[in-house]
DNA sequence: ATAGGTGCAAAGAGTTTGCATATAA
DNA sequence: TTATATGCAAACTCTTTGCACCTAT
């Protein structure tokens, strides 16, 4: 689990300037789970009421340039963003659009496979299961 | 590995209508390798010169709902499409944009853990690996 | 002091929608 | 015959860009 300061130090390391609204989207995708650029701006309001969509776009590509953040492009609809932490792959329930967090089982034997008998240079992976989570399901 | 004739009698089955378009951009399907829907757009226009985006647009979605395409969004740029075959992974190498096909090694032990210990309805998965390709590594 | 960030508005890319015409079944 | 598909254009959504002003370093 990295903190905030470990993010807050790799941005300064990487040359990005250290905003208050920098901080606070930081601080924001410590807090939320996989939220949408607009959910990030829409948070951001309350604190920068005249914050621009623009700006939250700005540093969310930047921070996924430096490696803190990833984008999940989900089909027809809007990015999430995670902070990428630790390796973990995601459920989508189809009926409430909630993005789980599922633990590996043998992460390993996958990125063998993704780097192809040593043919790839595997920057990244990532594991998306789709169908209903259980409270959708009863 | 599906044949053309097996995807005409499940959109037949569906209740979708053959058009001679909708015949083509299967045949496409076949040939092409994860195109997008502007490239089907562009080869179609060979056959048929007056044909529209749209078109290409709503036959994608309906194949989609039918199950027969499944839908690679990929992060920033526009989406991917495939025929919804066999079980593999891709490689996604980001010099040349190249999406590459891979065997699975083991996908049970993988949708074991996208069934969350049977709490979840699986509908379906996805590995994405993301990198540079050999070619484009030489 | 100054390179880089912010907010705003406008532009862009990809995809969807509305509608009149055409056509598969 | 008639419900559905097509083609066209316009609309929509998400994201990026241009620019004048501002601010972290």
């Amino acid at each position: 689990m990295m903190s905030k300061s470990t993010v807050l130090d790799k941005m300064k390391v990487e040359g990005l300037r250290l905003t208050p609204q920098r901080v606070h989207i930081v601080e924001l995708l410590f807090e939320l789970s996989h939220p949408t650029a607009d959910r990030i701006y829409t948070m951001m309001t309350e604190k920068f009421p005249h914050i621009s969509l623009a700006t939250v776009y700005s540093t969310l590509k930047k921070l996924k340039e430096i490696g803190v953040v990833r984008e999940l492009s989900s089909g027809d609809k809007s990015s999430h963003f995670e902070l990428a932490e630790t390796d973990h792959w995601h459920f989508n329930c189809k009926v409430c659009g909630e993005i789980y967090d599922l633990e590996p089982n043998d992460a390993e034997a996958l990125v063998a496979v993704g780097m192809n008998n040593g043919a790839f240079h595997l920057d990244s992976y990532r594991v998306e299961f789709y169908g209903v989570c259980a409270k959708c399901n009863a």
